[in-house]
DNA sequence: CTGTTGCATATTGAATACAACAGACCCCTG
DNA sequence: CAGGGGTCTGTTGTATTCAATATGCAACAG
């Protein structure tokens, strides 16, 4: 097999729906706004084709809603399209951290460690939003990775996704950020104790709290 | 060809996405199974547009799996596959059923209840797999329909259908829907009576027996 | 004989071209 | 003036065409 390593050979497709979807997460493109294929396939200089299989797979991951013949828009942001995303969370995340804390080695813990630190530094160096989801959504996939679970693992990663969409509307984002820290902490030392008890509860209340936190947020920005 | 009943809006992109998954769940496409875009196109006398985008679709179900440059293969049918699928419906389905009874009004009950009656009309009746297995979905459907939670919902259904997949290898159909008919009038039961603790473990014992039903068979088809 | 290299073919990826639909606008009629 | 109907335009849906890649095979060097 020739090795494919450092060669960057990614089909168009793939880079628009990387790039739509970071503008829809980070809020370039806001809920309600409607995507033409053309005007993204004149601005990339691409043909049609590629934006619409990107828009295809932004449907699947509940980004968009395509309507036929009229085109895609983006999901919009509601209180209860928040607690459907987040409860969803809440069913599956602490029931995938048991499978992973089960089987976790010490590298799994080293993991989960580094990705903690990783975070830590960010928040203190004070680095831009997307680079602190992106570090946010690492620490969840090391605290799951060990469960081993493709598709578990596909439905939480695009539940996160949206969740991230609500997490970037917070008003005072860094004490957001500073109590994600705070919890990703203490998570951290019950995986590294492979104290489930603790570590489920953890993350529950971890969901929960965010939960709340954008619920209430998105109240205020209605009233 | 499926009758066109009425007005045929129906795109035909979605005819395709429909028909594929019909074949991939029926296991007339059987895992490994590589999907030649310009077969299905040919059959279908349509062009390889429509076909790219329904794959697409299917890939972010978990039906399809895509690689690029080679074209779309039926996802394999595994023991590890089946465990991630069938618990993953495990930590999803009872909390939605929470959701799903503690909004329930009478109304829904009757759906349930009528649910569960065609299900078991057509087993009597000694019915097609395919009628019997979107009637058990139908089933599903309603225990959950209350909730109203979109995404929570597509989720499950999404599970639903790669379940299906394993569901209709079993060697012994029969006694499998027998039981499943049990399981459900129980489930019906519990929910007419708002009985939620009874219902959730109804419902994850429902779940977990067809895994292991499901796992059996596998290892004892490799065997 | 073995492994590699280059070509031929099958298949997918993307661009271009054409068809169909939704919505707005205008005009018309009562 | 309200409402209906038709055209017109912008946008999406699909077909057709072209380009790029993977895979198998054959020729060849060692």
């Amino acid at each position: 097999m020739k090795s494919s390593i450092g060669i960057k050979r990614q089909t168009v497709t793939s880079s628009v729906l990387d790039l739509l979807r970071d503008r829809i997460i980070s809020g370039v493109y806001p809920g309600g706004y409607q995507i033409k294929q053309e005007a993204v396939a004149d601005e990339f200089s691409v043909s049609r084709i590629p934006i619409r299989e990107a828009l295809l797979q932004l449907e699947a991951e509940g980004l968009v809603v395509i309507h036929t013949h009229k085109g895609a828009v983006v999901a919009a942001l509601t209180p209860q399209d928040a607690i459907d995303i987040f409860e969803a969370r809440l069913a599956l995340e602490p029931f995938m951290l048991a499978k992973a804390m089960a089987k976790a080695t010490d590298a799994d813990t080293d993991r989960v460690r580094t990705a903690y630190l990783n975070y830590e530094t960010a928040l203190t160096k004070g680095e831009a939003p997307e680079r602190l989801s992106a570090l946010n959504w690492a620490f969840h996939n090391a605290l799951l990775a060990a469960a081993n679970r493709p598709r578990s693992f596909a439905l939480i990663a695009i539940l996160h996704n949206s969740a991230d969409r609500y997490l970037r509307l917070q008003i005072d984002t860094e004490a957001a950020q500073t109590k994600a820290l705070e919890d990703h902490r203490a998570l951290a030392e019950a995986f590294a104790k492979r104290d489930l008890t603790l570590a489920q509860r953890l993350l529950k209340k971890h969901i929960a709290d965010a939960r709340d936190d954008v619920i209430r947020n998105l109240k205020e920005g209605l009233a």
